[in-house]
DNA sequence: ATTGACTCTGTACCTAAGTACAGAGTTTAT
DNA sequence: ATAAACTCTGTACTTAGGTACAGAGTCAAT
């Protein structure tokens, strides 16, 4: 049922990038370039498309192309080695998880003080926000 | 009872960063430098060392240097604004903490499957990661 | 069969966030 | 009073993560 070939432009619309970042991210070795056609452009698997909307995703939550990249290759090793980079993995995620709720707890606080003092002028956040 | 000034070396080490990182804070105007007193090297109050703990830990957390400024800014304007943004970067946070952890379940899936498994070769990490 | 849109290869450029370093001045310890 | 260690100012370099673009080839529609 799937329609076009997906061609590097028509994977960088759908993963919502640059097409040349894609050539970057192949370049560095994060994606695959798949081989040249004798005739035509190269077609890309949608796995490729998957990987790249990743990618992005983990971009986001701070995690550097090296470290995702590590994040992927933990499927192309033997099971034994995988489980223990996994569970690494998620210790450092759960740190940052804990990390950003104290931020967000913070937050609050600023926010509520903020409420209570209607418009005075010296808002409580100078003195808290610095002593974080 | 606080002992020796805080000059910008002793910061660098207090704060864990390198001297130039500070030249460069201060350069963006991240951190205020000190008047250059007429005689002998300029002292940091310590809240310049609060101020770069903060900012290290918020990068951690995958905010940018302009995004950290933001945060900081907070404190100085009026409360009504403070609270309206506050509010913003509040609501950031929860998304980012909810993608987090998504990929801290995911993650969890993978090390179970992984120890169901024993030692085959394939490993239910490469389809589920890429299927991500 | 030609024009417009796309791809390919290669190289150059850009921003963010530092890091390094030279050459001069200052301080502190001996 | 001199050396070792520090600071200051300025400029240049580095790495990560892209982005841009030139010049050539390819494809699809008219």
């Amino acid at each position: 049922m799937s329609n076009k070939p997906l061609t590097i432009g028509a994977l960088a619309k759908a993963a919502d990038v640059n097409i040349e970042t894609i050539r970057y991210y192949q370049r560095i070795g994060l994606i695959t370039e798949p081989d040249k056609p004798i005739q035509g452009y190269r077609v890309y698997p949608k796995e490729t498309l998957k990987r790249i909307k990743f990618i992005k995703r983990a971009q986001k939550l701070g995690f550097s192309l090296q470290e995702i990249n590590d994040l992927l290759q933990l499927g192309e090793d033997n099971c034994s080695d995988v489980r223990l980079r996994a569970e690494q993995k998620r210790t450092q995620i759960d740190r940052q998880i804990n990390d950003l709720q104290n931020l967000r707890n913070t937050l609050s606080q600023l926010i509520n003080a903020c409420n209570n003092e209607s418009s005075s002028s010296h808002c409580a956040i100078v003195e808290t926000l610095t002593t974080l």
